[in-house]
Order: C-alpha cells, then sequence, then structure tokens
DNA sequence: TTGGAGTGTCAACAAAGCTGACTTAAAATG
DNA sequence: CATTTTAAGTCAGCTTTGTTGACACTCCAA
C-alpha cells in the first residue's frame, strides 16, 4: 500500500473520519429504524399482541424468500431458535404467517406470508422503502454506487453472500 | 419531476433495487457492530458485570464529549433515563466513567471517562474503526463520499445536527 | 431396526428497553 | 422571599428480545 503523502486515499483515512462514519452509521439506522418503528408502535396500540422491530424482519424476510425454512430464518436474522420461535409463534397465531410441513423433508417446516401478513409487510415496507427512495434521490446515483459498495465491504463475508441469495424458496 | 425513460435516475429506484439497500443496511450494520460485541463478550467472561451495546453506547459517546450531562447523552442515545442510568450507574461502580457536578449549575452532572474507561473506549473503536477503515479502503473514496451522502440524508434532521455538533463540552 | 444427526418446540432466565410516580437540589421567576 | 421549573436520580413494575438447555419428531445410514 504505498499511499502517496497527502494524496485523498490517506486524507479521507483520519481517525476523525472514520469516527464520523461510525457515528454517521450509527444515526442512520435509527432514522432506517424509525418509520417501521413507528408503524408497529400504532398498531399496536389497540391491540392485544405487541410487535416490534423483531416481527419486522422476520416478516420482511419471509416476505422476500417465502417458502423459507425454520433454520434458514435462523441464519439470516442471526438469532436462536427460541428468540425467532416466540417471534413465528405470535405471528402464527394471529394469522400473519403459516408454516406448512415440508414435503420432501416432514421434519422442515416452510414458512409464508398470509394475506394479511404480506399486507403488513408491504405497509412496513412502504415507509422503508420511502426513506431509502428519499435519500437516494438526495444523493443522487453516483452517492448511490459508493453507498453499497460501502456497506458491502462492511458485511461479514458469509453475510454478503446471503443478501444476494434471497430468492423464493417455495416448493 | 420529469425524468427521462431508461434514466439512470429511474433505474436505480426501482422497489427491487431499494429493498436490495434496505438488506444491505440490515446486514452492514449487524457486521459493524460485530466486533466490539466480541470484545465485550470476551471482557464479560472473566467479570461480574455484563456489558453490552447500551454500555458500548455510552461510553463511545462520552469519550466523544467528554463533560457533556446526563441530558445531552439522552438527546443523542434517544433512550430513557432510566435505561440510561442502569447502565451509567454500573459504569460509574466499575469506575469508568466519573461524573462531576457542574460549575455554572451544580444541578447537571459533567460525564468523563476514567483512565480505564478510555482504555475501554479506545479498545472498542479500535476494532471499529479498523473495519470502517478497511471498507472504505476496499470502495474507495469517491464511493466513501456517496457513502456519507447516503447516510447523511437517512438520518432524521434533528440528528443530522448532532453528528456534527459533537464537540468536548468540559468546562 | 436402531442410533445418530437434523429440525423445530418449550421452559426458564437475563439484558435492556419502556412508563409513571416520586425525591432532591438548584436555578429561575415573580 | 416564595413559587415554579429544571436536572438528575431512584423505585417499582412491565415488555421485548436475546440467551441456554432439555426434549420430541423425523430422517437416514449402518
Amino acid at each position: 500500500m504505498n499511499e502517496p503523502i497527502g494524496g485523498e486515499s490517506l486524507l479521507f483515512l483520519t481517525d476523525e473520519q472514520l469516527q464520523q462514519g461510525i457515528e454517521a452509521m450509527f444515526f442512520a439506522y435509527r432514522g432506517f429504524t424509525a418509520d417501521p418503528d413507528r408503524i408497529l408502535e400504532e398498531l399496536n396500540r389497540d391491540r392485544a399482541h405487541n410487535y416490534g422491530r423483531a416481527h419486522h424482519r422476520a416478516v420482511h424476510f419471509i416476505g422476500r424468500a417465502p417458502g423459507t425454512n425454520v433454520n434458514n430464518l435462523l441464519q439470516i436474522l442471526g438469532v436462536t431458535k427460541q428468540s425467532l420461535n416466540r417471534v413465528l409463534r405470535t405471528l402464527m397465531d394471529d394469522g400473519l404467517v403459516e408454516s406448512k410441513v415440508g414435503k420432501n423433508d416432514r421434519r422442515e417446516r416452510h414458512l409464508y406470508l398470509t394475506e394479511t401478513g404480506a399486507e403488513l409487510e408491504r405497509a412496513l415496507s412502504e415507509v422503508q422503502r420511502a426513506r431509502m427512495r428519499d435519500a437516494y434521490r438526495a444523493a443522487g446515483p453516483e452517492a448511490v454506487r459508493g453507498f453499497r459498495q460501502v456497506l458491502e465491504a462492511m458485511m461479514d463475508a458469509d453475510l454478503r453472500r446471503k443478501n444476494t441469495g434471497l430468492r423464493d424458496k417455495s416448493e
């Protein structure tokens, strides 16, 4: 790494710059989750259940990969079985998610959103996409490319694959 | 909004693109917090206390804005007094943070890291900066600019100010 | 057919958020 | 000077979401 002294590649790597990047990441993530959080809070107001981010994540990824099994979802979400199971339990009891016993392997349960579940998923991802869209618009296509590049480089290697590997898993 | 058909500004705003951005954000944030989490887990192994992300955040922002008062920290972290207090309590008991009565306004407590606290802060931010640095290096200066632009656009407006307003608050 | 190994469920517990009510001390205001 | 407001801290009690460990069901291969 023979960086030219005073070159941009050196300048933008000062600890202060990195620190600012860290904080930007922190605050941006807060903004990123704020809108869905608000919707869920609203939705919880009159109901018995109390959905949070964990429910959001589950609904999101089941929506993205219908027919996925529990184990797969565990990998993606990076939580323990019980944590996910509690969330899935309530979602199933409330009729937002249904699980079907696998045809080939009857140990597996394949997960799907019901129509109600899909509605919630749409409502949540709608506001999140809106924020993402606004941010993308404000920053421009060139910036978006950079944004994605840095994010990709920031994930763990194994997750990088998962991010592009979310496809329909229906039988 | 008269976007040219097929123009880049239309293309990169498909729902699929936005969805991928959302997931990239999710996975990247996981990577972003993974290293400090590991350090804390390691550190908890032999000790009585049990530090988590909440402690990390507190130590981080006290390190960034030494002498900040409790209310200020509450704003930045976006949690309740109770929640923060529990964390500060343990950090002070363990001698990582100290609070000094304000000179001008003696109702206020100003928060500082002790030497031990600063050590922990360095250890945590060190690995986080390392990941950020690697990601920045891999993506290049142009991408970093874009990354920051999108993040800034994604935060709530009030947080945008806080992000650049973290300066030493010592008396 | 039996003994792993894989998948999912359940019980019990911990961390870290939350609300609301209250106290203490100090400052600001009338 | 008396009252009100503000900053901080505390208590009690709750929820979400993470953890570990034990267990049941199913598959597959020896």
